[in-house]
DNA sequence: ACAATAATTTAGGTTCACCTAAATTATATT
DNA sequence: AATATAATTTAGGTGAACCTAAATTATTGT
């Protein structure tokens, strides 16, 4: 039913894209946890996206959604939106690294495709946003990643950071402090098994620093 | 009650203030036509908008509506944004001034203070939009406007072009074409009394343009 | 295996901003 | 002044996207 995708149809398929991302289907918890709304209500949403045609959905009760094709496709239109803002906003007006995102939360729902081929090709058709985040491609096509949590790292191994998560402005300004910005280069120092903490050196900091697994987690990286 | 302004609120107030610049108040029927809805539906959020706390507008049953203080400095916000949004969109973004408008529409409701601010001083603090209309302050405030309908002119009289309708593609295109654009001198050639047709010289154009009333009530002078 | 707990769905609202059709009120014509 | 016409309002919907409370279904610990 929906050939018009509302603000909050783009809003439920970008969420969906994002925990798909972890291999699994989105569960309607973790919906409604993102989308700051009682899970009754998400239920009924995917419902809805589901029996829609097309499809935007693949829904089966009490097993989440996946995105099908069309979801897939209108998901990426609205990441690809979203993260040339971000890198809009930064490039063109200054912005700081943790200011952009509730700002291109707004404006991802309401530009006209015109604007996002302007500012695409007033950047130089960016691959990456200013958080090293993965840009769609103009057809829609979501880039391979091959970059890994910083979690996952143990002593001594040395890695490149790709991309950090966008969404907490604390957590970014944190990270500016310490340096851990895309493409800088750290090395970990220690494993602590108890509770996953990492002390790393990053390149260019006097100090190592220690970072728990809510901050590791939320850190991406390449060897 | 609406301590929230719903986009839709917003159309209306920005709406209303056009209407009653022309002197009177805003009819159902007027604002029916320019929204794009139903007159019983006007009727309704008129009567929303007068009960609420603030009122928003001043209205009498049959006799239109008219903004109050909170409304009009609502309003102003509103065409603050969608002035500024034009001018950085054809500054920044190379958009002709007849492709402006519609993207203007969407983004004016929902950018962020901040971001009013940041392209306010990117821009250099404009008084005018691409289409000459005057921007509002800061503090929304609407500069004084001295200039009348370019229909109001008669044979001999000369004139400055200070600004034209930014709402029809179409006319602005046409207008570019025969160099009716902001700042441009032009004198009255002829005036008929029977249509209301002007022969215009425009500064910098080799022959003289007929324009009917349709047009001239469109572009404002000053002598 | 069975109860406790957690996750999800159903059922039955609400609000917002629109709609149509019918009724009413204003305005204009003769 | 009476009537035709136009403008406006009332009344009673609709669909979208939420909500809460209760019921159901899954999962987990012992």
């Amino acid at each position: 039913m929906p050939e018009i995708l509302t603000q909050s149809i783009q809003d439920y398929l970008k969420h969906i894209y994002k925990l798909n991302e972890n291999g699994d289907a989105a569960s309607t918890n973790d919906l409604a946890t993102r989308l700051n709304i009682a899970p009754a209500s998400v239920t009924g949403m995917l419902q809805k996206l589901a029996n829609s045609k097309p499809a935007l959905v693949l829904y089966k009760k009490h097993q989440g959604a996946t995105l099908t094709k069309p979801g897939e496709k209108a998901a990426l239109e609205v990441i690809r939106h979203h993260r040339l803002l971000e890198t809009f906003l930064v490039t063109t007006l200054g912005y700081s690294w943790d200011e952009v995102h509730s700002e291109a939360d707004k404006l991802e729902h309401v530009i006209s495709e015109d604007f996002e081929a302007r500012i695409a090709k007033a950047l130089g058709n960016p691959s990456r946003d200013p958080h090293g985040e993965l840009i769609p491609t103009a057809d829609l096509v979501m880039p391979s990643d091959e970059s890994r949590p910083l979690a996952s790292l143990r002593t001594d191994e040395a890695a490149t950071v790709k991309r950090v998560s966008d969404d907490d402005p604390a957590l970014l300004r944190h990270l500016r402090e310490i340096g851990v910005v895309p493409e800088v280069k750290l090395t970990i120092k220690n494993y602590s098994e108890f509770d996953g903490n990492l002390t790393i050196k990053v390149e260019g900091q006097k100090s190592n620093v220690v970072l728990g697994k809510e901050v590791t987690s939320k850190v991406f990286v390449d060897k």
